[in-house]
DNA sequence: ATGAAAGCGCTAACAT
DNA sequence: ATGTTAGCGCTTTCAT
């Protein structure tokens, strides 16, 4: 099974095959032209003696990396999981390999593996940074093709893909408001996430008449009492809408543990659409975010960097879908069980 | 950012420096004594040049591979994205860099990564395989430490790791016995997965009065018809139990699309706790696999391997927790509202 | 303690 | 169409 560390080289190929080195590679790589009778030989030493190329010898003469490398805060976001899954799939189609790490949501370790991964000369990096600085981590020496996605660095000097945030949150809050919703909580686990700044401005945007207040939660995955303070009690807003899957989760299992329904008690929405908010009754608002088109988006642009194009940064902002559910019901009168009304977000 | 491709080579450091390749590559790894001036000397040209290591070479020379393989079945299932996770971190912190890579539930595809994997000549590999087929998928070639983790092939000369599956589903079965089902249906994807199956077997050997029947429903995420039929009129069983996560999801969505309460209508249990399941009401009865053990006792064991280690094939099992929630109440009489009460399977 | 030289496995350039 | 030679960037060995 495998080659444990040796294996046989491409010279035991050749001798076996009574012919040399060079033939050997352009049989396998098919880069010249070789005798069918010759071919077939190598083919059978290959075989017999299971032979597989070295990978590290090979990019490292060729010059050619075929490599790529994809960096996100956390695998165990299923966002982020769905975003790497589509990644893989479509580099193999391309013949890249992948590596994919994750940063754990933390900064320190986001240097330290974009450092190593550079050390595996890489033809271009996807990365979903942990926050705005990215631009402050990313290691010296000559500049590399570089996809940025999700969240947007403070320096605006990448390509970049994104998903139009501000428009959804705005359509989330004006939906709130026609629900006749006076009052409004709005929690995120930070505004140093360009994701959570920009939704939470869209939202203002879109207030209205709708009073609105933001609350930053952290990235713990319990609500902290800040939160729980706001809820209890008299002064509770009528609405509560959550900016990113951390938050939604967290504050969704707050309601449950103080004994408040969501739609019934407070309206609840939130972003990053999961399972669970399609099995819940009321089932939840959410905004859901186009993962897997960002992915192939990434990659295209990532693409087209490796293959030299040399042009100035983009930008592409990608559309959410907002999908109104019984978690975010009419305030005043009819509680009707209406079905869910998907809208574009913008 | 990155070296492009490029980047300088260690003789440009060295000649820099003005020392040898040799005296450069003795600062960078501390493998011999440099004089601390000659080593200044050296970093200082490092920095100007923004020099970084070439692994490629690195590795291909020194023989040291330093480089393990990490293939699961599907990395938008939570589990295993909490597997690769850990395992991530773990193989970080004794200087191993991991390539992950998912099969996307497609035994040809587990082939061709293996395949690929194997080029890069990885010291070891840990794989959730697809299916119990895992033996034939392998490449030829020299063995390579190698650890199966969470689903048993079926040729028995791999280590493993693995779930006490037989003795949660018995526990999961034991309890509904109490509570007074009669009868049960346990759903999982298929039989030609170890887990199921060995879920299936404990759960018969548990059965006692309650009569089981199996039903095998693919891994398309959702319900078949066969199930819904199943759960139609007055045939319907008092308990379902779902024997993994794609399973248990999709029946629980069949659930509500049926009108039918879990708990109420119907008894119900499943594999792979996920947040959800204590989301709803009433929450959900479920059997927690101990997946960051799992990730854990992998990479111990394919690190002892990596080591040398070559006695016979090792098999551990690590043990579930079952939660018993109102999903599951008792069929007679008082359905009280109880506080969970967690057991050890087995 | 340092330099010089060899070579890991492979592919590319050139020669035949 | 095939063999020969050189060298990718690095580490290691052997001199000094």
């Amino acid at each position: 099974m495998g080659g444990g560390g040796a294996g046989p080289s491409i010279r035991l190929v050749a001798e076996r095959a009574g012919v040399s080195a060079g033939t050997v590679s352009n049989v396998l790589n098919g880069k010249a032209s070789v005798a069918p009778a010759i071919s077939a030989r190598v083919r059978v030493a290959v075989e017999q003696l299971g032979y597989f190329r070295d990978n590290r010898a090979s990019r490292l003469r060729s010059g050619d990396s075929r490599l790529a490398g994809v960096i996100v805060p956390d695998l165990t976001n299923p966002m982020f999981a769905a975003f790497v899954s589509t990644l893989e799939q479509l580099g193999r189609r391309d013949g890249y390999d992948l590596v994919v790490v994750s940063a754990r949501n933390d900064p320190a370790e986001e240097v330290e593996r974009l450092r190593r991964i550079r050390e595996w000369r890489p033809a271009g990096l996807i990365v979903i940074p942990c926050d705005g600085a990215l631009a402050e981590r990313l290691p010296g020496g000559p500049p590399m093709p570089l996809v940025v996605a999700d969240r947007i660095p403070d320096a605006p000097r990448f390509d970049l893909v994104a998903v139009d945030n501000a428009e959804a949150a705005a359509a989330v809050v004006r939906h709130l408001g026609v629900q006749g919703c006076e009052d409004c909580l709005v929690v995120g686990t930070s505004l140093a996430i360009s994701n959570v700044r920009e939704r939470w401005e869209g939202a203002r945007s879109a207030a209205g008449n709708l009073r609105l207040d933001f609350l930053a939660v952290g990235f713990d995955d319990h609500a902290p009492p800040a939160l729980e303070e706001r809820l209890r009690g008299a002064g509770r807003p009528q609405a509560l809408f959550c900016l990113d899957h951390e938050t939604t989760l967290a504050a969704y299992r707050l309601l449950g543990e103080m004994g408040l329904g969501a739609g019934a008690d407070v309206a609840f929405a939130g972003f990053d659409e999961m399972e669970w908010m399609r099995l819940v009754a009321p089932a939840v608002t959410t905004v859901r975010q186009p993962v897997e088109a960002m992915a192939a988006c990434s990659w295209s642009m990532l693409r087209r960097r490796m293959g030299g194009d040399a042009g100035p940064p983009q930008a592409r902002r990608l559309r959410c879908a907002v999908t109104f559910r019984g978690s975010t019901p009419r305030q005043t009168a009819s509680r009707s069980r209406e079905a869910d009304r998907t809208t574009q977000g913008g």
